[in-house]
DNA sequence: GGCTCGCTTTTGTCTATACAAATAGATATA
DNA sequence: TATATCTATTTGTATAGACAAAAGCGAGCC
């Protein structure tokens, strides 16, 4: 029962299994439908299910806030409002967030430093019709990506990770040097299909890596009678 | 029901939210449990769930072999094998991929090219005495991710990503300029605890990102009555 | 005070049952 | 032959009930 059917395999079905286990069939549902949610498995009505046949690698990243992060690992973070600007959406920034332009953005560029030392500019623009409260915010004592999680709910968000040469201005800032390789988190953040905010965060790439784990099989089909140990 | 509750702020008892929502325990302790998973809530036995006090921000990446995402979107992928040795591990080596000095490794280089561009350097470790198999395979047809995938299982991956400066030798290999930025996935692959393989796949920052979604509430605390829309 | 013991609350999980939804395949019909 | 309809199979999901496991709490005891 040590789960070894091969890729494409069809699975008994959920009655089958329930019976060969001696569990209810809810038990089977339950356990099957984990490992289709996983990927791990496809299931079609009528068809059955099947082992997924190629093995996705699949990484969960846990993206924080940088203040967030730094306190949570013992650091300390300070920050700096270096811009802070109305101003209305032209086009390419339209295009960019895929929004109206002439919409009432407030941009903002913000340097982090942890433990002193410079680690990320923050370049945002948050859409000040979706949050209003921003026009008359400075962001002096909390961040701005920390004041935005209090102050409003978001229901999508799409991150894009890129490796870029620093250009004068960001090595400058940074205490790099001009061309040095930099990590760019970009992320953008939705409201029932409305942009809240768009941030471009950049790191100094010998400073920071973004990291995740993934277990495939956390949970396994098991005879609820003889589950086998960890490995 | 718009889930307004605040972060820290306890949620009712799954016995009253049945009540509240017309609907049986069971119903309720399933959507729980789904928002407990996705971190949206954080659940104890005899002390109740609560709201996540922070909302972290996580982000499912698909990280796929090189050659089945290129073939996916359509491209075209091509490789080439640059090095395949068999050494033991040094010292070094041995500490990184945390296993012990003197084990027989196979070491390759390899180069991918889609639509007859570079687009990564590959260099992998692949762990001999898990992957005997690997000693007399010339991964001439297959390249060596689709192999391994096809040989050996895993239980669990860790992946990290980082920025580097392109040094001589891959600045070379990836037609690049020499200190460009370059986006490097480095992988390492266990099985029962022990390493499979570690791999540090190589790409050109100006030709590649990483890119994840994330929906926090995809499935909702509802009223099985009145489901709202999808937005 | 500090300790153990048992009670209670809350979540975790399994079961048996029921019905809904999707759909592949068979059958009937034009 | 092609199309529509029916039927059987399989997964999806909800329900009520039961008991287990963790953990807070207080009573009783030293």
């Amino acid at each position: 029962m040590n789960g070894d059917w091969k890729p494409g395999q069809r699975i008994p079905i959920e009655h089958e299994l329930a019976d060969q286990y001696q569990c209810s069939r809810m038990t089977v549902n339950k356990a099957l439908s984990a490992l289709a949610e996983r990927g791990m498995i496809v299931r079609r009505r009528k068809t059955g299910s099947f082992v997924a046949s190629q093995q996705i690698d699949r990484t969960v990243m846990d993206i924080q806030d940088i203040s967030t992060a730094a306190e949570l690992a013992g650091h300390e973070h300070d920050h700096r409002i270096l811009k802070r600007q109305i101003e209305k959406l032209d086009t390419s920034g339209a295009v960019l967030l895929g929004e109206r332009p002439g919409a009432e953005v407030l941009k903002l560029q913000c340097l982090h430093l942890v433990d002193g030392k410079p680690n990320a500019i923050e370049r945002r623009i948050i859409m000040l019709d979706a949050v209003p409260l921003a026009r008359n915010e400075n962001f002096a004592s909390v961040p701005p990506a920390k004041w935005l999680l209090e102050q409003v709910p978001w229901s999508k968000a799409r991150h894009i990770i890129r490796a870029v040469s620093a250009d004068p201005a960001t090595a400058r800032l940074l205490e790099t040097e001009r061309g040095d390789a930099c990590l760019t988190l970009i992320r953008q953040t939705w409201q029932n299909g409305r942009t809240v905010t768009y941030v471009e965060i950049t790191h100094p790439g010998d400073r920071f890596q973004f990291a995740g784990d993934f277990q495939p099989t956390e949970q396994e089909m098991s005879d609820h009678s003889s589950r086998r140990n960890a490995t």
